[in-house]
DNA sequence: TGGGTTGGACTTTTT
DNA sequence: GTCCAACCCA
């Protein structure tokens, strides 16, 4: 892998700036330079891990400022996330100090689709209804009960139709630009047949909501520039240029939206790897980034290989595995570092052990056991997995060993019960027609105000055309309500007039009426009365909510930024471990990584190949690429034989993906605990590794004498015959390893057939006659696993 | 109405 | 094994 050579690849044209570079594009290598040079026409930036992609796309955009190419006000730029819109913000500035404006227009899709729709609102809708500049934006609980509610008018049982598979369509439809009225046929059906009908029930209701969810921001802007080419105009000349960060996570909507709007200038530069598509689950389409240069014809496509982050024993590592995938559009990453330490792969009995050596070899990076690394601390290691269950072994270990660590990822701030319902009390004083905030409070705390009390309301409510607040009161002067529920419920009608009122008085601090709400309702009290372990922990939760909003000038402004951008605060509390998903890893760097539970079924998931087939599975090893090219130094890869799911042991094989590591970059450590260890250990794993018979390299070595081994073992062999088999219990119960047919053996009978199976119980035709037994007395034949008795 | 009990689900989750 | 939601009884 040689250096790209500087001259061959800028253009001529670029050499006359490059002789005399401006500040910031110093130290730029040739592919970036490039990257942020060219400047008109379609771009597609191909950024490899680690190789500088937000240094190039930020530097791209001080480069159009510079040379006054734009505005900032005419520069779009979005990314997914705020994390990363916040990021290219400051980075920008760093570039160019502070002289230069704020750039309005660079934010996540969903908040400038936001801006875009207050603009327009009155032109979303549907004849007779249509949206107003204030419109609520719902989260997925709030659609889920909306649904739920539809579903419920429509007399439907919630086992057949549940809420959240719904919600999982409407949003698939949202993602590819669906609306109800051009969902095609064959898609209407779905739901059981109700699905057209109840998604269009939904718009309506969202629409007299004056609300919108997540998927309709894109939806809607979408909708709205192909109905209105006036508006649509506007915004394709303000946008002289568009960058979008993570082009391979973009879904039919973002690239309909940012086909729209690059059409007149035609300056769009997409950024993206596709080897880093995780999110197709979410509706995001691969197919964007690799149809790129067709869906803009005359793209330059810029590649970025030169890595900065890893050693090249994980480069390497990472790209043998992701080779095995097809319909790549191709890279070869490469860097200056030193070779660096080999991946390292160990396999463990269980997930308790796996869990117990890597808390013990993080000690030793702490103490300095660990010399090839250097200082390592705590703070510099990650460990990665596949589904947050798998965090729970981790916790309790490092609790147990007084290992500092911090978990990344979980519920989000504003998803936490108490900040949702402090949320609704706001929206509610804001907008007292909020139904769905009314809703969810107006038993929290508990008023006695019951399903009955709620129908009753809605009764109200829906007799004389108004909002559920103005039904309560309503319901309270006509007496409809009796003892403490009336008596609560004028007291909140009361309470909500004064709230409401002192919202609208401009001279009033939100920030004191914020905590004044929450008092006079008697929700901080209900917390501080609560005897739960994280009642105190809400607590707190609701006086940072309420700092939060000393940074904004009123509750309406507020509530829009924790609806879409308010992250959860990542305290910076010392040096800690961190522990997150492999999805949450992405675009993250650590110098140490550990990636454990590397087992067929957990990773690659299951579930994942079972709906996906082979998309699945290609989508679960870019995962696995995300995770090594997150190292910098080491990447320690893992797994365990036994792993606890939902209460049972199951027993299981190690990844797929192992054996597609490319062994030349490959460590293969001997898990304590084994006899014998070393040689016939690493045999072993070379041999998983290879693909050959462990079970005869294994028995030449005799190092397995542990029944977990055995088990594995076991299963290796059998895989010869129907390729994999899915992971199957190993306790007494688990007759599903048998099938009829199977061979096996008995301590007592010898070696037999199995003619049936009955729960745990085989039916098993032996030299001796045929006998009834239970499953866990008897083996697959010809593995050495011990023959219980 | 509310709290205790039971039944079913359970991969990932940028907004 | 654990968490949430629906259900049932006081």
């Amino acid at each position: 892998m040689e250096p790209i050579d500087d001259s061959d690849t800028v253009p001529l044209s670029q050499r006359a700036i490059a002789a005399r570079p401006a500040p910031y594009l110093e130290g730029l290598n040739a592919a970036q330079r490039a990257a942020v040079e060219t400047l008109e026409g379609p771009v597609l930036m191909l950024a490899g891990a680690g190789t500088g992609k937000t240094r190039a796309l930020t530097t791209r955009i001080a480069h159009l400022l510079m040379l006054n190419k734009a505005r900032p006000g005419q520069i779009l730029a979005v990314t997914f996330t705020n994390k990363a819109a916040r990021e290219m913000k400051d980075r920008i500035t760093a570039l160019l100090g502070e002289t230069v404006e704020g750039m309005p227009w660079l934010g996540t899709f969903h908040s400038i689709c936001v801006k875009i729709l207050r603009r327009h609102a009155e032109l979303i809708g549907n004849g007779e209804l249509h949206l107003k500049p204030a419109f609520t934006i719902l989260d997925t609980d709030d659609q889920i009960r909306l649904l739920k509610q539809l579903i419920q008018a429509e007399n439907l049982d919630e086992k057949r139709w549940p809420p959240r598979q719904l919600a999982h369509l409407i949003d698939g439809w949202k993602n590819r630009c669906l609306s109800p009225s051009n969902l095609p046929r064959g898609e209407k059906a779905a739901f059981d047949g109700w699905g057209g009908r109840l998604y269009a029930a939904y718009q309506e209701r969202l629409l007299s909501l004056n609300a919108v969810d997540f998927g309709d921001l894109l939806m809607h802007c979408v909708t709205l520039f192909q109905a209105h080419p006036d508006v649509l105009k506007t915004w394709q000349e303000r946008f002289r240029y568009i960058l979008v960060d993570e082009y391979q996570d973009t879904n039919v909507a973002q690239y309909m939206w940012l086909r729209l709007l690059a059409q007149a200038h035609r300056n769009i530069c997409c950024v993206g790897d596709d080897d880093q598509s995780i999110y197709g689950w979410r509706g995001a389409e691969v197919g964007n980034i690799l149809r790129f240069e067709q869906d803009f014809p005359g793209a330059q496509v810029v590649r970025l290989e030169q890595n900065y982050r890893s050693t090249p024993q994980i480069l390497s590592a990472a790209s043998g595995l992701i080779a095995a995938n097809s319909g790549r559009l191709g890279k070869t990453l490469w860097t200056e570092a030193e070779a660096g330490e080999k991946v390292r792969l160990i396999g463990h009995w269980d997930s308790e052990a796996e869990a117990r050596w890597i808390g013990e070899e993080i000690e030793a990076f702490q103490g300095g056991h660990r010399a090839s690394l250097g200082k390592v601390s705590l703070d510099d290691i990650a460990i990665l997995v596949r589904a947050s269950h798998q965090m729970r072994a981790f916790e309790d270990r490092f609790m147990t060993i007084g290992l500092p660590y911090r978990v990344i990822g979980g519920p989000r701030f504003y998803e936490r019960a108490e900040i949702r319902d402090a949320m609704a009390y706001f929206r509610l004083v804001v907008s007292p027609s909020d139904d769905l905030a009314f809703e969810r409070i107006v038993n929290t705390p508990k008023r006695g105000l019951g399903d009955k009390a709620l129908q009753t309301i809605q009764a109200a409510a829906r007799r004389h055309g108004m909002p559920l607040l103005d039904g309560a009161r309503i319901a309270v002067e006509e007496g409809q309500l009796t003892g403490k529920g009336l008596a609560n419920l004028r007291d909140f009608v009361a309470s909500h007039g004064r709230w409401h009122a002192d919202a609208l008085d401009a001279g009033a601090s939100h920030v004191e009426l914020a905590e004044r709400i929450l008092d006079e309702s008697g929700y901080t009290a209900m917390w501080q009365n609560d005897k739960s372990p994280d009642a105190p922990g809400r607590l707190d939760n609701l006086k940072e909510l309420v700092k939060a909003l000393e940074e904004f000038d009123n509750l309406q402004g507020f509530l829009e930024h924790v609806a879409l951008v308010m992250d959860r605060d990542e305290g910076e509390a010392g040096e800690e471990v961190s522990i997150m998903t492999l999805h949450g890893a992405k675009g993250l760097e650590f110098p140490v990584v550990f990636l454990p539970g590397w087992e067929d079924g957990l990773f690659p998931n299951q579930r994942a190949m079972d709906e996906n087939g082979t998309r699945g599975l290609e989508e679960e090893r870019r995962l696995a690429y995300v995770g090594i090219t997150r190292a910098e130094r080491l990447a320690v890869i893992s797994f365990a034989g036994n792993r606890r799911l939902y209460g049972q042991w199951q027993s299981s094989m190690p990844s797929r993906f192992i054996d597609e590591l490319p062994e030349e970059y490959i460590e293969v450590l001997t898990p304590p605990g084994l006899y014998g260890g070393g040689y016939g250990a690493a045999m072993a794993f070379a041999g998983a590794n290879a693909g050959t018979d462990m079970h005869d390299r294994a028995a030449q070595a005799d190092v397995y004498n542990s029944p977990g081994w055995k088990r594995m073992q076991a299963r290796a062999a059998e895989r010869k015959a129907p390729a994999r088999r899915a992971p199957v219990t190993i306790d007494a119960e688990a007759s599903a390893q048998f099938s009829v047919g199977d061979r096996v053996s008995h301590a007592k009978f010898g070696e037999g057939e199995i003619i049936g199976i009955a729960e745990d119980t085989l039916t098993v035709q032996f030299a001796a006659g045929f006998k009834t037994i239970k499953a866990a007395y008897v083996i697959p034949a010809g593995s050495d696993q011990d023959v219980p008795f």
